[in-house]
DNA sequence: AACGATTGACTTGTGTACAAGATAATTGCG
DNA sequence: CGCAATTATCTTGTACACAAGTCAATCGTT
């Protein structure tokens, strides 16, 4: 069904190469941006954008966070937490402070506004976690391959 | 341990809300990006980056085909394809093309270079797929929940 | 033939991701 | 103390991703 019209590529002769589907590494990319279109509605009720909601859950968990510490957290660099704590800081739900005992350290933390989206956030999207159709078991079947996948690819970058 | 140096947040009360390390939709998160960063070094050495390799492997699965056609295969829209396959063709690997029988239809097809490479990607890259640490049985597990989850929530976007 | 609707592709604008380079503040060592 | 190294952050440049809008080619119907 998938590709139609066109030839067939594949001319006959070796068959040691793979398909798509059948790369593990395709299965990730496409479910991961398949949740994440699955957020996206329930998050733009909210006005934050899914990595930006991750930044609001760290916050809500650890408090008021160096740049660097949220890095660590969500295993981002500064390169993209910086415009997008910019972005998160100029819709008013954070707010970053260059700290004085220590020039280079920036701290975020919530504005009221941004506290007061945990509440709603909390309503509005676990639901997802759940609606992904898998029970509770095989949550956490999965939650245990991806951690596994996660520690050994960073093992040997 | 992450998180140091700054007040710890949660502060007494209730515990309905969750820790992002709780959520299965930030470990399907990190481990793609995670994958993603392992599979650089190598996909540079061929010279493509990790979505254009995709685009790649399902043109020698399939043939010359359809931007649309990839876009079903990729699970990915034209705003992200078309861009993507310029680059491709700027560097050698794929030559885009008008039908002549509807002008409207583009097919894009490997050039001799885009041939060639799929030796190099096949001796290089699927290492990483095995080199995820996960046993024979767990990377079946995996793909079945990962495709689980996209089916899932493909179905009521 | 006429023409409104559909289709396939492209463009624009916003927001991640990440590498690589720059910079100011702090630390550590002679 | 003086200064080289380190640290935390920011900036620049490239490449996805996706929504929304544009446009030409084709189709369906009359």
């Amino acid at each position: 069904m998938a590709t139609t019209d066109t030839a067939d590529g594949a001319q006959g002769a070796e068959e040691e190469f793979r398909k798509l589907d059948e790369f593990i590494c395709f299965a990730l990319y496409a479910a991961q941006r398949a949740v994440i279109n699955g957020y996206r509605p329930l998050l733009d009720k909210l006005g934050v954008t899914y990595p930006q909601y991750l930044v609001l859950v760290a916050l809500y968990e650890n408090g008021p966070s160096l740049v660097k510490n949220l890095g660590a957290a969500l295993h981002l660099d500064y390169g993209t937490l910086t415009p997008l704590l910019k972005r998160l800081e100029a819709n008013g739900l954070v707010k970053r402070q260059r700290r004085a005992d220590d020039e280079r350290l920036v701290e975020v933390s919530l504005t009221a506004e941004g506290t007061a989206l945990r509440r709603k956030a909390n309503v509005v999207v676990p639901s997802l976690d759940e609606a992904m159709g898998l029970t509770a078991e095989e949550v956490e079947q999965a939650k245990a391959l991806l951690r596994k996948m996660t520690a050994n690819m960073a093992a040997q970058g």
